[in-house]
DNA sequence: GCGTCGATCTAC
DNA sequence: TAGATCGACGCG
């Protein structure tokens, strides 16, 4: 990966469905200290949209988990599934419009669970800005890949209205490595 | 306070 | 295919 710069932040203050899309191919940076820095490519997200969008958290409301999926885009929200797996999410639109990518894959890393592993995730990251200060943010290197869809996995408890929404985004030479 | 279940992963 | 492992949420 050659030149990148930064992500802007009001890249994320726009609709999680435009967002999400865009993600794939664009770089998450990790700044583990002592000068070490990872970057990986982004090849899985999936979109969570809104309190109506039955499989986002969201959905239940605004509460001490969901807060801050309500405020603008660009910060980071984490949760701690199965208590085990940190989930790492991206916040998107604007204040009061609830929405998120979940990241699901990083390169050779596939799965939601193991990204959050290898990029060193935990509850301290709930509401950091992506920006260098928080050790964790997001490039650009004008990489363009096509981007395929698919229904989200895990979500069939939303109901198949929801579950069957087309929110997963995967890049397209990736997509023969994940298994459906 | 207590029971249920989850945007998962691994090992048996 | 079941077990790990715990916080959020709903009920009362």
């Amino acid at each position: 990966m050659g030149n990148s710069a930064i992500v802007d932040l009001s890249f994320f203050r726009r609709d999680v469905l435009r967002v999400a899309p865009e993600l794939v191919g664009k770089i998450i940076a990790r700044d583990f200290g002592s000068g070490l820095v990872k970057r990986y490519r982004i090849t899985e997200v999936e979109a969570y949209r809104g309190e109506e969008d039955l499989a986002c958290h969201a959905s239940k409301g605004r509460t001490a988990r969901t807060e801050v999926m309500y405020h603008h885009g660009g910060k980071v929200y984490v949760y701690l599934i199965y208590g085990m797996y940190w989930m790492l999410n991206i916040v998107t639109g604007e204040e009061g419009c609830p929405s998120a990518v979940l990241i699901r894959g990083i390169e050779e890393v596939v799965g939601p669970g193991k990204v959050g592993r290898e990029l060193g995730i935990d509850r301290s990251f709930y509401g950091r800005l992506l920006e260098p200060e928080s050790l964790l943010w997001i490039e650009e290197d004008g990489c363009r890949c096509e981007v395929v869809s698919t229904p989200r996995i895990g979500v069939a408890y939303a109901g198949p209205f929801w579950a069957n929404k087309p929110w997963r985004f995967v890049d397209k030479d990736h997509f023969t490595k994940f298994k459906s």
